[in-house]
DNA sequence: ATATTAGATTTACATATTGTCAAATGTAAT
DNA sequence: ATTACATTTGACAATATGTAAATCTAATAT
């Protein structure tokens, strides 16, 4: 935006309330993929049925996220930005390990409840597109190191099983078994309720 | 096949050596389907290159298999019938509550680390397509009922919360779990061998 | 052996979708 | 009023799925 070192531009120019109608419009296009991605999976997800019911055309979403697939990058960004996340920050620094993995637990609980469907069908993109699957891999990691910590904070008596630990809590806290829980429950709250007394008695009795 | 009640056919036809070519073609497009697949996901998995690496024309794909999905679910139907998945029967009929468990955890891993990366596709065509879906969500209805029976064959001493263990086992025993479990570890067998002390300690100790 | 016939295979066509381009039009900042 | 940029319009190429009619293959009856 803006017309730096654009020589042909003959006077400066400032995008303001255009860039507010922009950023109206991205986010009506974004609702709209959110709502027909959850509604009926990739079938329904088409640039045109898109922009009809974004209220724009087709050539717009190509010029604000580039390419269907940069609707959907932007889409995952977007949630993973404004899910809750930020409280992982307090989590990671709580005197007590304990409340550590309480906390670690019940952030990623959280945030996979409020955006169940939508990261469904997300994450079956990037298991079926494997350029798009890496994205999600660098948060699967994200996630795998926060465990590290927890594990390390822990300081359970026998140092050596740490990976294993490690492996276990990332896996257990990873949106598929979350979902899979909600599923076999047949309800989200049931899940949420479960999985920290399941993951504390999966890793800690031995 | 064959013109069983067909009233068109004026004659009675076999189709004998032509069956067995009909099923070789069958099984080198469900083999190209499948190195497909695992290969580059559903970028690759088109019908004109799965036609060309099976060295027959689109159109005799269709005549087999009907349409892309169709493909997919015989390729599905396939790797679950070949796959090992008949011990179920012994496995469900032990006399042991512990052997039977312990089985049941065994039949699903090696199921699971046999057919991963296939199986990571197909669950995530049946997540963005809800309609492919249901047959997937079919079979983890029969696990879900063979772990009923697995949990009420411990015959705890709190079967108030029977409903939430079965849950639990169905969740722990599910392809995304063990594809999570596999992936934090970075190998199949750690995941292989970690699982059933996994799922005891976090179903029993209570 | 050979003509007949079911149906396997091919060829050609209709439809839908993504992505791109150029030019016209609209709109807010200067 | 003029300029910069967003947006629309319309058209196009590339690619994919799925279908209909034409052609070929091989099993069978005579």
């Amino acid at each position: 935006m803006g017309n730096d070192g654009n020589p042909s531009c003959k006077r400066p120019y400032e995008l303001g309330k255009r860039l507010e109608q922009m950023g109206r419009t991205k986010a009506a296009v974004l609702s709209a993929a959110r709502q027909q991605l959850e509604a009926g999976g990739m079938r329904e997800f088409s640039m045109e049925s898109l922009a009809k019911a974004s209220g724009v055309t087709r050539q717009t979403i190509h010029n604000l996220f580039g390419t269907r697939t940069g609707v959907l990058e932007t889409l995952f960004d977007v949630i993973a930005r404004d899910g809750g996340m930020e409280r992982m920050r307090d989590v990671m620094t709580a005197p007590d390990a304990g409340d550590m993995l309480d906390g670690f637990i019940e952030v990623f609980a959280t945030f996979w409840s409020r955006n169940r469907l939508l990261l469904k069908r997300i994450h079956g993109i990037a298991a079926i597109d494997p350029e798009f699957g890496k994205a999600i891999e660098a948060r699967n990691q994200r996630r795998q190191m926060a465990a590290t910590r927890v594990i390390e904070g822990l300081g359970d008596r026998a140092p050596g099983q740490r990976p294993e630990k490690i492996a276990c809590l990332t896996a257990l806290t990873s949106f598929e078994f979350f979902d899979a829980l909600a599923e076999s429950f047949g309800n989200v709250e049931a899940a949420q309720k479960q999985l920290p007394g399941l993951i504390r008695r999966a890793l800690l009795k031995d």
